[in-house]
DNA sequence: ATGAAAGCGCTAACAT
DNA sequence: ATGTTAGCGCTTTCAT
């Protein structure tokens, strides 16, 4: 029923692939007289001729799709927005190179590759994969393009990054620029490759200031605001004298956690505990005080992906390495930095910096 | 270089038809000699065969794709959770039923279809299409079948709606119990679909109690903060015989906006001015005081549309008419209903209510 | 410059 | 019960 192209060649009166050509625009080829090429194209139009992307793709092997993976299958309705950022920087840019988008996501949670899988797409997006996603063994015999987002560089596809260590660096030296001598680390996991670099970064932030790290002061476990309230509850239970002045977390809502249970200890923020975050959600400026937190730009790890991805499939990117992205921080007021413009900030409207 | 089903076909010593229905499963018909089956399955799973999707897709017509178009490409990352969870109730319910996911979201944005638009896809579900929608005179051409979410019920596909009129009501019926008297109405856009029928439900409320709508309290313009501040503003500036003891929002954001207004005319929420919500998002529990707020599944309106979806394009569903999913109400704090257990609530610590 | 023909990998009559 | 044949709609040599 739908129009196909043997009608557009029929009705041009030309044979099937110099249709094809022409409305191809082999134009820069020898290939094509002007004046069949336009007769063709009028053709197509007043049929209302739509190639068919399907026939298209067996015909070449390329499908024109790119895939995205994502960790799990509640991704998008996470409270922490990282995935639903990634997919929106994934998307931009497949759309910028006209590609389309598969979703792939909840493969994680159903333990087998959905019908087809990987052989809809021309490459695919892997986001928070683990070191040993089979996914990635799976690709590599299908010989289907890959890159990953925010995973371990040793994981064997070309990788993006944030500079995580850059991340941990920054927050805490932050931290002791404000005269804090006793930084308490919280949050983090094994499995989540951010985590060790993030805890480089404090490390050396503190070595640079020639402090010690106190065992007893950095706790890893999780990434939510119940760990982080758990964990802070601890570190307040230390003897006062090796209290932590100040915590940096993994992650806002694990900041957010901690946050309320300085409060709940009757303790305030920044005065008592100062508080740095990670990720600069949206998320921190609702927060009370509001959150400084490291800030990334997840939707270029996306985008950047995308782009690295492209290259791949078209064969110009031969490189397996990392991309790593750089990090900043955003002050707001949970460190004290800006404790004397405190009173000013407060009487700002909060809907000026609601987007 | 992959291995194709005539290798499977040839390993085993059949033809590759006989391969084909071994392999798809026609067994319940006349079909197959057992013994041939199983030489062909085991033939196909020593080669690591993976059929292509888009060689069946060609041959039989179906793709097994279900194409998702939300309203705009920032969608993901909108402030509103909305069209994140209906995301994740299209997908939830398109994995269930062996559909992939296709995004075209973008085409709102960029003004033309992406490349092949809508034939990746076996059906298409659109998100808060407008009544003008143009995609939907597009798949009706190439017979592409559609179902929308949220849309107005005259848009001529299957829809699928929340009982936005009830929600109207249920949110002023619980002012009104709480014996309020002078009721504001904030939000709503003549564009958008529920503005209309969730304003019905506040006049039907307040016909109900005999009270007679007043224009000055019903304040329609938009959806987010600035604009639930702003008309605040205004209902704050009547006289005081006028203005009003409770405030219905359209939506949280719009509702938060109002609450921020009352606090910084020095007035308390709920003692001086009670306020009430709709969407019921994350956000209501991060709101201060939290936001009471009417409730409707967002995800099941995403589910429900992949079902109905599903359905039409197996032919089983030839109703076009409008799906309608309930509502509920969430009270919390900001209506004044638990004044009296808002010290314990105060108490209990806010985590609990985090997912 | 254009057309004829082969084939992408698979399914689905139809024939045996 | 299985093999043969003919496409699905398009691209792409290879002739002409």
């Amino acid at each position: 029923m739908p129009v196909t192209i043997r009608d557009v060649a029929q009705k041009a009166g030309t044979s099937v692939a110099t249709a094809s050509s022409a409305l191809n625009g082999r134009r820069g080829s020898i290939r094509m007289a002007e004046a069949t090429r336009q007769r063709i194209v009028a053709a197509a139009k007043e049929l209302g001729y739509v190639p068919n992307p399907i026939a298209k793709s067996l015909a070449t092997g390329k499908t024109r799709t790119l895939g995205l993976v994502l960790p799990y299958a509640d991704a998008f309705i996470d409270q922490n927005p990282f995935c639903t950022h990634v997919m929106h920087g994934v998307f931009q840019a497949a759309i910028a190179d006209k590609y389309n988008l598969m979703l792939y996501t909840a493969w994680a949670d159903h333990h087998e590759p959905p019908i087809g899988f990987g052989q809809h797409a021309d490459g695919l997006i892997l986001v928070l994969p683990p070191l040993d996603e089979p996914l990635i063994a799976h690709c590599r015999e299908r010989e289907v393009p890959c890159v990953a987002v925010v995973a371990d560089p040793r994981i064997g596809v070309p990788t993006v990054n944030s500079d995580d260590r850059e991340g941990g660096y920054l927050g805490t030296k932050h931290l002791l620029d404000l005269g804090h001598r006793r930084i308490g680390l919280l949050g983090g996991a094994r499995e989540v490759s951010t985590s060790e670099p993030r805890r480089a970064g404090y490390l050396r932030a503190l070595a640079d200031s020639g402090i010690a790290p106190d065992p007893r002061l950095m706790a890893s476990a999780g990434f939510d605001a119940r760990f982080g309230h758990a964990a802070m509850l601890e570190l307040l239970s230390l003897p006062l004298r090796l209290r932590p002045t100040a915590v940096f977390a993994v992650n806002d809502l694990c900041a957010n956690g901690a946050m309320l249970a300085i409060r709940e200890a009757g303790l305030r923020v920044p005065e008592d505990i100062a508080v740095v975050g990670y990720d600069d959600t949206e998320f921190c400026d609702t927060t009370r005080p509001t959150l400084t937190s490291v800030r990334m730009s997840v939707d270029e790890l996306g985008s950047t992906a995308v782009r690295r991805l492209v290259r791949r499939i078209n064969g110009q990117d031969e490189q397996d390495g990392e991309v790593v992205l750089p990090v900043s921080l955003t002050i707001r007021n949970s460190c004290g930095a800006r404790a004397a413009s405190l009173d000013r900030e407060r009487r700002r409207s909060p809907l000026e910096s609601t987007r």
